[in-house]
RNA sequence: AGGCACGUAGCUCAGGGGGAGAGCGCUACCCUGACACGGUAGAGGUCCCGGGUUCAAAUCCCGGCGUGCCUACCA
C-alpha cells in the first residue's frame, strides 16, 4: 500500500466499508469444518427478519465478534454462524398493516397467497437487519446464513414435531391459554406480560334459588359471570358454614349454580366466595374439571360477548363490562366496587389485553425435558454467566408449565397433523396420502402454526444440518459459547437446552454469557414511544463504529445495565483518534523501515514498554475468557493512553531524533514498530476496522490483522518496569513542583538529588537525558544527605529527595504551604497503619507479610516526613534570617 | 406476595477483608515539531443508615431505608 502520510484525523466512514468488504471478499469470516486447529463456535441469537438494529442488538453481537476475532487470532478455528428468525406474529403484523394500507385483508387473499405475499416482504425487506449487523463489523460466517423458515430448518421443526408427538411428549388438548383478540391467536405464558393495572374489585350479590338473602362474591372481571357454572367457598369458612340453600342464581341472566366447596378458596381474600367460570379463569378451569363442572365459553375470538351471553351478546369485553354493571346497579345486586391494583396479562407484541379462553391447542409436555435441562447446568456440563443467573434459571426450570405452541396465524411453520372424518389424527413426516385408520383420502390439515420459539429452540444444531449428519454438527457441536440478554433466558435458552440434550444427546453451548441491558443516560428504558432512543446507526455515522464497540464494551460490565450517552462514545472518538496520531508519530519515525529484529542492547524505556505490553497483552486475553469485557477495554485503554502514549513516545523522542547514537535510534525504531504492532493487535478485537487500516499501513506489513496472532507475554521485565518507577517518580516530583509554584511551563529548572538508595543514583543517572527533556530541567546534580541546597523546593521518594532550587524562580512561603500540605497528607495516610501497629491484636494475629507490610509503610513514610521537615526547617531558617 | 440485583467523587460507574480508583465534568497553566478529539498539574469522598463477625469491614453476615428488575393462578 502507497505510504502517504496519514490524515491529521482518523476518518472512519471510507475505512469501515473497505475493510469490511475485504475481509469477506478473502472469505476471512468462513469455518471450515475440515481444520485441524480447535474449534470455537457461536450461533448468533437470530434477530426477526422484521428487526432493526438496536442498542442491545449492537451490544450483544459486539461482545459476540469479540470473542470470535480474539479466538480467531489465538489458533481457533472460528465459527459464528449467522442468521434471522421468522418472527411469526411480528412479520404477519408488518405484512398485514402493508395489505390494510391498500385496503386489504389477509382474508381477501387467502393462506397461500399472503404466505407468498409474505416471502416477497422477506425477500425486499428481510436483509436490512443483516446489513446493518455488517456495519457493525460482525464477523459472522454469512455464507451460512440461516433463516428459521428455510427447507432445512423446516425439516428439523417436523422432525422434532413428529418425535415429540410419537413419544408422547406433544399433545393436543382443552385449556385455558392467553387469547390475544387483537392478533387473533394464542400466547404462551411467556408472551403474555403482566402488568399492574388499576381496575376494580366488584362485589356482587347471587340471590339463593329457595330462600331469602344472597351470597356475594368479588371479582375483578365481572363480564365473565356469563359463564359461571357454579359459586365456591372454602368448607372451613365458618361464614359460609351454614347456608340457608345450596343454589344460587346466577344475576342477569337467571342460570342456577350450586354451591361448591373448595379448599382452593381463600378465606382471606374479598368475600370468600368465588364465582367459577371454567372456561375463562385457569383455576377456574382446573375447579370445574375437578368438580365436573359445564365450561361456557361465553367470548369469541374478538373479545366479544357470544350468543352465550344473552343480551349482552354482541357487545366488546370491556363495553360488555360496562352495562352490565350499569344493570346490576339498577338491580340491587352491586354490593360495592372498589379500586384495585392488579396485574393482568398483555399480548407481547401489541399490548393488547390478554384474555384467558378455553380452547384446543397444541402443548410441549415439559417436564421431562426440563429436568435434563435442569441437571445439565447443576452438574456443570453449561455454565451460566454471571453465576446468579443460574438461580433464576432453577427457579424457572422447576416451576415450569407445559408449553403451548400452537399459534392461530398463518406466518410460521405449519402443524404436520392431519385430521379424518373417522376421528383419526395423524401426525406425521410426510403429507399421509390416506387415513391409516379408515383408508378415508378426505384429509384435513391442521390450520394453526407453530409458535416462532419452537424452531429457535433447535437453532444450534439446525443450522448446522441437523437432521442430516454433518461435519459441521462433528466439528462445531456444542457450541462453545452463548451470548444474550436475560430477557430471553426462558424464552429461547432453556428451550434451547432441552431440545439440545433430548436431540443432540449434549448440550448445545458449554458456557452461556448473559449480558446487561442498554438504558439511556437516565437509566430509563428505551423505547420509540419515550423517544429516548439512540440509533446505533446514527452513532456509527456519527462517531465511527470502532468508538462505538469500544464504549459498549467499556461499559459492560458484569451484571449491570448500560447507560449509553452520546457524551461517553465520543470521548472513545477522542481515544481512536488518539490510536491514529500515535500511529502517525509512528510512522513518520519509522520512515518506511519494516519491523525487523529486536537488537539486544535496548533503553530502559525500551524494556520497559516491552514488558508492558506483554503483560497488558496476557490480561486482557485474561478478561476477554472471563467476559470481562470491561476489564479487557479497560486495560487497554490505560496501556495505549497512558502507558504507550503518555510516558513511552515521550521518553523514545529523545533517542529516536538523536542523529549522533545511531544504534540507539535504530534500536528505538525497531521497539517502536515492534509495540505498535502488538498495541494493534491488542485492539483488533474491539476495534477492528482502525487496527486494519493501520496494519496494512505499517511498513512490511503482510496480510489482514485478523489472521495475526495474538500477542505473546514473552518480554516481562520486572527490573526494568522498577527501574521506571522509578524514573516516573522523580519526573512526577518535579512536574509537580513546577506545577505547584506556578513556575512557567517554558522555564527549565535545575535539580539536585539525594540518593537515599545508592542503587538509585546508578539509574537515574543513566536516564539523566530521559528526565531532563520530560521534566524540563537543566543539568542534574548530586548531592549527599545534609550537603541539600538550601533554597529549594523538595520532594521525598523512597529512594530519593529531590530538590529544585527556588533562588529566583518563586516565594518561599509558597513552598511552605505546599510542605506543608504534603505533610497534612502523608500523616493523614499513615495514620491507620500506626493505629494498627499500636494494636496488639494486631500484631499478634495478622499474617506476618501483613504486619510487616504496616511497618514498612509507616518507615517509608516517616522517612519521607522527616526530609521533608529538614527541608522546611532549612527554609524557614532562611526566610527568618 | 416471593426472588434477584444495585446504593462508592458533581455525573456515569469499576473494585470487593489489610494503602479509596477510573472516565467525563471542574480549576490553573500550556497552540512543546503525533494528537486542543491534545498536554501538565490540581481540587473533590461519612464507600446509604444501624448493628454484628474479625486483630482489621467500603468489602463478609443480619436488620432498615431507597432504587431498579424478574417471577406469581388468590378472584
Amino acid at each position: 500500500m502507497a505510504q502517504e502520510p496519514l490524515a491529521k484525523s482518523y476518518e472512519p466512514a471510507e475505512v469501515e466499508k473497505r475493510w469490511y468488504a475485504f475481509w469477506e471478499q478473502e472469505g476471512m469470516f468462513h469455518a471450515d469444518p475440515a481444520s485441524d486447529k480447535p474449534p470455537y463456535s457461536i450461533v448468533i441469537p437470530p434477530p426477526n427478519v422484521t428487526g432493526q438494529l438496536h442498542m442491545g442488538h449492537a451490544l450483544n453481537n459486539t461482545m459476540q465478534d469479540i470473542l470470535c476475532r480474539y479466538k480467531r487470532m489465538t489458533g481457533y478455528e472460528v465459527l459464528w454462524m449467522p442468521g434471522t428468525d421468522h418472527a411469526g406474529i411480528a412479520t404477519q403484523n408488518v405484512v398485514e398493516r402493508q395489505l390494510a394500507s391498500e385496503g386489504k385483508t389477509r382474508h381477501d387473499l387467502g393462506r397461500e397467497a399472503f404466505i407468498e405475499r409474505v416471502w416477497e416482504w422477506r425477500a425486499e425487506y428481510g436483509g436490512k437487519i443483516i446489513n446493518q449487523l455488517k456495519r457493525l463489523g460482525a464477523s459472522c460466517d454469512w455464507e451460512r446464513e440461516r433463516f428459521t423458515m428455510d427447507e432445512g430448518l423446516s425439516k428439523a421443526v417436523r422432525e422434532v414435531f413428529v418425535r415429540l408427538y410419537e413419544e408422547g411428549l406433544i399433545y393436543r388438548g382443552d385449556y385455558i391459554i392467553n387469547w390475544c383478540p387483537r392478533c387473533h391467536t394464542a400466547l404462551s405464558d411467556l408472551e403474555s406480560e403482566h402488568e399492574e393495572v388499576k381496575g376494580g374489585l366488584y362485589h356482587i350479590r347471587y340471590p339463593f334459588k329457595n330462600a331469602n338473602g344472597y351470597l356475594v362474591v368479588a371479582t375483578t372481571r365481572p363480564e365473565t359471570l356469563l359463564g359461571d357454572t357454579a359459586v365456591a367457598v372454602n368448607p372451613e369458612d365458618p361464614r359460609y358454614a351454614d347456608l340457608p340453600d345450596d343454589t344460587v342464581l346466577l344475576p342477569l341472566l337467571g342460570r342456577e349454580l350450586p354451591i361448591i366447596r373448595d379448599s382452593y378458596v381463600s378465606t382471606e381474600f374479598g368475600t370468600g366466595a368465588l364465582k367459577i367460570t371454567p372456561a375463562h379463569d385457569p383455576n377456574d378451569f382446573m375447579i370445574g374439571q375437578k368438580h365436573d363442572l359445564a365450561a361456557i365459553r361465553v367470548m369469541d375470538d374478538n373479545g366479544t360477548i357470544n350468543q352465550e351471553g344473552g343480551p349482552y351478546a354482541g357487545l366488546d369485553r370491556f363495553e360488555a363490562r360496562k352495562v352490565m354493571l350499569e344493570d346490576l346497579e339498577a338491580q340491587g345486586l352491586l354490593e360495592k366496587q372498589e379500586d384495585y391494583m392488579h396485574s393482568v396479562g398483555h399480548c407481547y407484541r401489541c399490548k393488547t389485553m390478554v384474555e384467558p379462553i378455553l380452547s384446543k391447542q397444541w402443548f410441549v409436555k415439559v417436564g421431562p425435558l426440563a429436568e435434563q435441562a435442569l441437571k445439565a447446568v447443576q452438574d456443570g456440563r453449561t455454565k451460566i454467566v454471571p453465576a446468579q443467573w443460574e438461580k433464576t434459571y432453577y427457579e424457572w426450570m422447576t416451576n415450569i408449565r407445559d408449553w403451548c405452541v400452537s399459534r392461530q396465524i398463518w406466518w410460521g411453520h405449519r402443524i404436520p397433523a392431519w385430521y379424518c372424518e373417522c376421528g383419526e389424527v395423524i401426525v406425521s413426516r410426510e403429507t399421509p396420502g390416506k387415513c391409516p385408520a379408515c383408508g378415508g383420502g378426505e384429509l384435513r390439515q391442521e390450520t394453526d402454526v407453530l409458535d416462532t420459539w419452537f424452531s429457535s429452540a433447535l437453532w444450534p444444531f439446525s443450522t448446522m444440518g441437523w437432521p442430516e449428519v454433518t461435519p459441521e454438527l462433528a466439528k462445531f457441536y456444542p457450541t462453545s459459547c452463548l451470548v444474550t440478554g436475560f430477557d430471553i433466558l426462558f424464552f429461547w435458552v432453556a428451550r434451547m437446552m432441552m431440545t439440545g440434550i433430548k436431540f443432540m444427546d449434549d448440550v448445545p453451548f458449554t458456557d452461556v454469557y448473559i449480558h446487561a441491558l442498554v438504558r439511556d443516560a437516565s437509566g430509563q428504558k428505551m423505547s420509540k414511544s419515550k423517544g429516548n432512543v439512540i440509533d446505533p446507526l446514527i452513532v456509527m455515522d456519527q462517531f465511527g463504529t470502532d468508538a462505538f464497540r469500544f464504549t459498549l464494551a467499556a461499559f459492560a460490565a458484569q451484571g449491570r445495565d448500560i447507560k449509553m450517552s452520546e457524551e461517553r462514545i465520543a470521548g472513545y472518538r477522542n481515544f481512536v483518534n488518539k490510536i491514529w496520531n500515535a500511529a502517525r508519530f509512528t510512522l513518520m519515525n519509522l520512515d518506511g523501515q519494516a519491523k525487523g529484529e529486536l537488537p539486544r542492547e535496548l533503553g530502559l524505556e525500551d524494556r520497559w514498554i516491552l514488558s508492558r505490553v506483554s503483560r497488558v497483552a496476557q490480561e486482557v486475553g485474561a478478561a476477554i475468557e472471563d467476559y470481562r469485557f470491561n476489564e479487557a477495554a479497560g486495560a487497554v485503554y490505560q496501556f495505549v493512553w497512558h502507558e504507550f502514549c503518555d510516558w513511552y513516545l515521550e521518553l523514545a523522542k529523545g533517542p529516536l531524533h538523536d542523529e549522533g547514537d545511531p544504534a540507539r535510534q535504530e534500536a528505538s525504531k525497531a521497539v517502536l514498530a515492534e509495540v505498535f504492532s502488538r498495541l494493534l493487535r491488542l485492539l483488533h478485537p474491539f476495534m477492528p476496522f482502525v487496527s486494519e487500516e493501520l496494519w496494512h499501513r505499517l511498513p512490511g506489513a503482510e496480510g489482514s490483522i485478523m489472521t495475526a496472532p495474538w500477542p505473546a507475554c514473552d518480554h516481562e521485565d520486572p527490573e526494568a518496569e522498577a527501574h521506571m518507577g522509578l524514573v516516573m517518580g522523580v519526573i512526577g516530583a518535579v512536574r509537580n513542583i513546577r506545577g505547584e509554584m506556578g513556575i512557567r511551563p517554558g522555564a527549565t529548572v535545575p535539580v539536585v538529588l539525594t540518593a537515599h538508595d545508592p542503587a538509585a543514583k546508578q539509574v537515574l543517572s543513566a536516564q539523566a537525558g530521559r528526565i531532563q527533556s520530560l521534566a524540563k530541567t537543566g543539568d542534574m546534580a548530586w548531592a549527599d544527605e545534609g550537603e541539600a541546597p538550601a533554597k529549594a523546593a523538595g520532594a521525598a521518594l523512597p529512594e530519593v529527595t529531590v530538590y529544585v532550587p527556588l533562588e529566583g524562580l518563586v516565594d518561599f512561603a509558597a513552598e511552605l504551604a505546599r510542605l506543608d500540605k504534603e505533610l497534612a497528607k502523608l500523616q493523614k495516610e499513615i495514620t491507620p497503619s500506626r493505629k494498627k501497629l499500636a494494636n496488639e491484636g494486631f500484631l499478634k494475629k495478622a499474617p506476618e507479610e501483613v504486619v510487616e507490610k504496616e511497618r514498612g509503610k509507616v518507615a517509608e513514610a516517616e522517612d519521607k516526613i522527616e526530609r521533608l521537615n529538614q527541608n522546611l526547617e532549612r527554609i524557614r531558617g532562611f526566610v527568618n534570617q
